[in-house]
RNA sequence: GGGCAAUUAGCUCAGUUGGUUCAGAGCACCUCGUUUACACCGAGGGGGUCAGGGGUUCGAAUCCCUUAUUGCCCACCA
């Protein structure tokens, strides 16, 4: 037992890493060659890899190695996210460990702390996604906070607003009293929950009678600014105009009348807390109600929770359901479903809240992002159906809240000199900012040191929105070189969980500021889960190391394995150990094969013999037919599919088939016609696998043969496509099937494979001859006659209507041929019946297409030849 | 509550306008084999009423209806 036979992954792939490295084969400048241009979807800056990023990211560098291959210059754009809430948060988890609580520190402060982390853990994934290979241009390395990428964000604010899109309003928005930030509609998760309806007594100002309403938040009570009944609902027509009195506070209220109650909801009696529920303050505007804010941003209550201040909403809500018990003002609890809205990233309970924010209009932005996917087709999404979800979230979207009471991020560029709602400017600096405050308060003894920057940072998306245009400067310098080269990208490589927050907004800002879709394809992945199906996640610790798989896979095996597992564009793929094992063995099945090749000794003066000849044209053929075959999954961004065909042209029909072939006998050598023919097509197999699987091939192909200095599989040139000669891949086929069947006997009757045989064609299909050579040498025939009769005292199987013999020199067990010949014979008739009665069917006869009656008539025939084969050789054994 | 998908071999999935190539692939499984690249291998083999039911058609995995199950997205009914 040797490692011979095995490939050393390790020490290649650090090896060729580097070399790519070193000779810049990674780096892209504008020139006269058509660009294919990708970026990144940028990682969280202090993320690690894990297997979502593995699949994503591989995906990526098979498409940009395959462009490199065909000649196009390939630009694969890398950076790294801010993603402010997420990183923010990370930070004063980190601050508050050490002691320090972020409202002691002065916003510059802060931010040296978030820049500290930045330094010490930013990064670490792009150093990860070189161990998987991806041939990144790292000289463009971009980070959404850099200076340039600022400035960027910074501008198209400013253009905004100054276009009308970007306003400043008072309105009900989601805040997540964790992070103390609004967020944006996207980032709400709704989450179903086993609740409960609360039925509480209202009294019923100047009598006894009480009221009941029904409600899932009873700690809101107190901010109650009226009740609402239906002006239909007879229950209640006694008590219009009335007042209401408040349980606990006492406070008085108004019962107002309005459609929007449902009769049936409850007990047909609502309560009212404008400041707490989008629906009441809606309800609260049309009758105008008055707002009674009741919490603090972290969701205690204020001083309208008289003494309950301080505490935390559902401890209150626990709470005032005991005292309203106490007080006799709760009648009833029932269970209740309902879906509740929760950070996306700290989980946290959302709670509507009225403030001032800063919003994006989306109802132009919309327009030419829906033509261009749905009517245009000028970008497509892969898989197509998602296309449906693009539609609907876009027809029914709001306007887009992109203020986050944050430090890490682009503080918003609006300037204030007084305490006005509209005493306000937005402008890309402070000098700018200064012009206008002047210009528009008319007083020009305004001063800089007056303008006080609005405290909040713009949401981590209004940054993301601009990476294909900011990470080639086209908005800052709109005109550049480089923008007009590389823009638009062609494919863009993402998860379906940011179609929303990313990947619609791009296109928003392409047409926007480019007047031109960011990239052509978009590609979908799946979510990468564990065997069972579940999602990966810490807590379950189903999650694989990343780079422990590497380690222990190879990166190439890693790739192959993702892809193989990756079925097709938006299907999530369980994901499974034995794949990637598949892809090492896969690794170690081509090495072998170099392995034998590289052994062969060349012989110049021996003649090519006449298998190697054909196996050799056959090949040529199989491979260019491989070839078209995966360029097709590649159109269609079927690469799973595409890699499942270059696996089978090289580990069925280079290996199992060519190479046994044309193998020289032991220790013989071998022509040199065949060798270098073989060598060539080796080499196209290394070309076509190399996006895939870059770093064996590349050591293979320059293993193989002689390659001076410049040369390197990742810059060589794709083989020509050309036309494919189906006849030699069908007369290979029959070839096959003989080879298989004399296998089949071998093994039947134990005749080792090392005892050359007799074998007998009675060719009655005129099958054409040119593999008879490799026939005889990988059925070990000693002689191959052609027949005109049936041969006695032979085993014998069938192709078609064709009947081969092999002789043998002890009895023939005539009982088992017979047995055999009749299951044949049997199967054979039962299929000329279903054949016939298609034929024998008038409408079918008169209905169908030619070609189909052809085949059928085809089929027939054919049926009838081998059914008189078999009944001529039943008749001989009897 | 609204919408969109899916259901094909033990597993993961192909199956492009209904009919040449329609029931396939990879893995797994079974049998045999230490043949001079490879046991991370070779040769051979078994396995599916195409979720259930109904319909259209000469013909259905494919089109229509229906039932069931699963998944995803969206949603401010307390």
């Amino acid at each position: 037992m040797s490692d011979l036979g095995k490939y050393n992954a390790k020490a290649v792939e650090e090896k060729w890493y580097s070399y790519w490295m070193k000779n810049n084969y990674f780096h892209s400048t504008p020139d006269e060659r058509e660009p294919y241009t990708i970026v990144i979807p940028p990682p969280n800056v202090t993320g690690i890899l894990h297997m979502g990023h593995m699949l994503n990211n591989t995906i990526q560098d098979v498409l940009i190695r395959r462009a490199r291959l065909q000649g196009k210059n390939a630009c694969w754009v890398p950076g790294t996210d801010h993603a402010s809430i997420a990183t923010e948060a990370k930070v004063v988890a980190r601050l508050k460990e050490q002691g320090i609580d972020k409202n002691d520190l002065t916003r510059d402060e802060f931010l040296k702390h978030a820049w500290d982390w930045t330094n010490e853990y930013g990064g670490v994934i792009l150093e990860q996604l070189k161990k998987l290979g991806c041939s990144c241009d790292w000289d463009r390395t971009k980070f959404t906070l850099d200076d340039d990428m600022s400035e960027a964000v910074i501008k198209s604010f400013v253009d905004l607003y100054n276009k009308g899109m970007i306003y400043r309003g008072y309105r009900m928005v989601n805040w997540d009293p964790e992070a103390k930030t609004t967020l944006s509609d996207e980032e709400v998760v709704h989450v179903e929950q086993q609740g409960k309806l609360y039925h509480i007594n209202y009294k019923i100002e100047g009598s006894d009678e009480v009221l009941t309403v029904a409600t899932t938040r009873p700690e809101t009570i107190l901010g109650d600014a009226a009740i609402c009944i239906n002006p239909n609902d007879e229950r209640y027509t006694h008590l219009r105009g009335k007042k209401a009195i408040v349980p606990i506070c006492n406070r008085v209220i108004p019962i107002i009348e309005d459609d929007y109650v449902d009769l049936e909801f409850g007990t047909g009696c609502l309560k009212v807390t404008p400041a707490h529920d989008v629906n009441d303050k809606a309800l609260g505007d049309r009758h105008n109600l008055e707002v009674l804010d009741i919490f603090n941003e972290d969701a205690t209550l204020n001083s309208f929770g008289l003494h309950y201040q301080g505490k935390d909403r559902f401890v209150v809500r626990e709470e005032i359901v005991k005292e309203l018990k106490e007080l006799g003002a709760l009648p009833k609890v029932e269970n209740h479903l309902n879906k509740v809205g929760t950070s996306e990233r700290t989980k946290a309970v959302i709670e509507p809240r009225l403030s001032d924010q800063w919003f994006l209009k989306m109802d132009e932005l919309v327009k030419p992002a829906l033509k261009s996917v749905l009517v245009d087709g000028d970008i497509k999404l892969y898989p197509k159906k998602i296309e449906n979800t693009y539609r609907h979230w876009l027809e029914n979207i709001r306007d887009w809240n992109v203020s986050r009471q944050l430090w890490w991020g682009q503080q918003i560029p609006a300037y204030f000199y007084g305490d006005g709602k509209e005493d306000f400017v937005v402008a890309e600096n402070i000098i700018d900012a200064l012009a206008l405050a002047q210009e528009k308060t008319g007083n020009n003894m305004l001063l800089s040191s007056d303008l006080r920057q609005d405290n909040d940072a713009l949401d981590t998306w209004f940054s993301s929105w601009l990476w294909p245009i900011s990470v080639f400067d086209g908005i800052r310098n709109p005109d550049n070189e480089e923008i007009n080269y590389y823009y638009p990208t062609n494919d863009l490589v993402t998860g379906p969980d940011i179609i929303f927050f990313w990947v619609a907004r791009m296109i928003f800002a392409g047409y926007e500021f480019k007047n031109e879709k960011p990239f052509e394809n978009v590609y979908f992945t799946g979510i990468v889960r564990d065997k069972q199906g579940r999602k990966m996640s810490k807590s379950l610790g189903n999650s694989p190391d990343a780079l422990g798989l590497i380690e222990e896979y190879s990166a190439d095996a890693v790739r192959a394995g993702m892809m193989l597992l990756s079925s097709g564009a938006g299907n999530d793929l369980l994901f499974d150990d034995s794949k990637l094992q598949q892809g090492k063995s896969f690794s170690n099945k081509i090495f072998n094969a170099y392995r034998l090749v590289s052994g062969w000794e060349v012989n110049e003066s021996i003649t090519q013999p006449e298998a190697s000849k054909i196996a050799l044209e056959w090949y040529d053929n199989k491979f260019q037919a491989a070839f078209a075959e995966m360029e097709d999954h590649f159109s269609k961004y079927r690469l799973s599919d595409a890699l499942m065909t270059v696996y089978k042209l090289i580990w069925d029909d280079f290996c199992s088939w060519l190479l046994e072939m044309i193998k020289p006998g032991y220790q013989q050598p071998i022509d040199k016609v065949t060798f270098d023919a073989v060598i060539k097509m080796f080499e196209n197999n290394l070309k076509v696998l190399h996006p895939f699987m870059p770093f064996l091939t590349e050591e293979l192909w320059h293993q193989i043969a002689d390659r001076s200095e410049e040369e390197s599989l990742i810059v060589s040139v794709y083989p020509e496509p050309k036309a494919v000669d189906q006849t030699i891949l069908n007369d290979f086929e029959i070839a096959a099937e003989v080879i298989s069947g004399i296998r089949t006997i071998r093994k039947e009757k134990n005749i080792s494979f090392k005892d050359a045989i007799a074998f007998s064609v009675l060719n009655n299909e005129k099958s054409a001859t040119r593999f008879d050579a490799v026939i005889k040498k990988l059925g070990n025939i000693s002689e191959l006659n052609y027949v005109t009769g049936k041969v006695d005292g032979a085993l014998s199987f069938r192709v078609k209507s064709n009947e081969y013999f092999i002789p043998m020199a002890g009895a023939i067990d005539v009982a088992a041929e017979v047995k055999k010949l009749t299951e044949e014979l049997n199967y054979t008739e039962g299929f000329l019946k279903s054949v016939q009665k298609k034929l024998s069917n008038e409408r079918f006869v008169n209905n169908a297409p030619k070609a189909v009656i052809t085949s059928e008539r085809k089929k027939e025939s054919d049926a009838l030849a081998k059914i008189e084969t078999i009944n001529v050789s039943l008749a001989s054994l009897s």
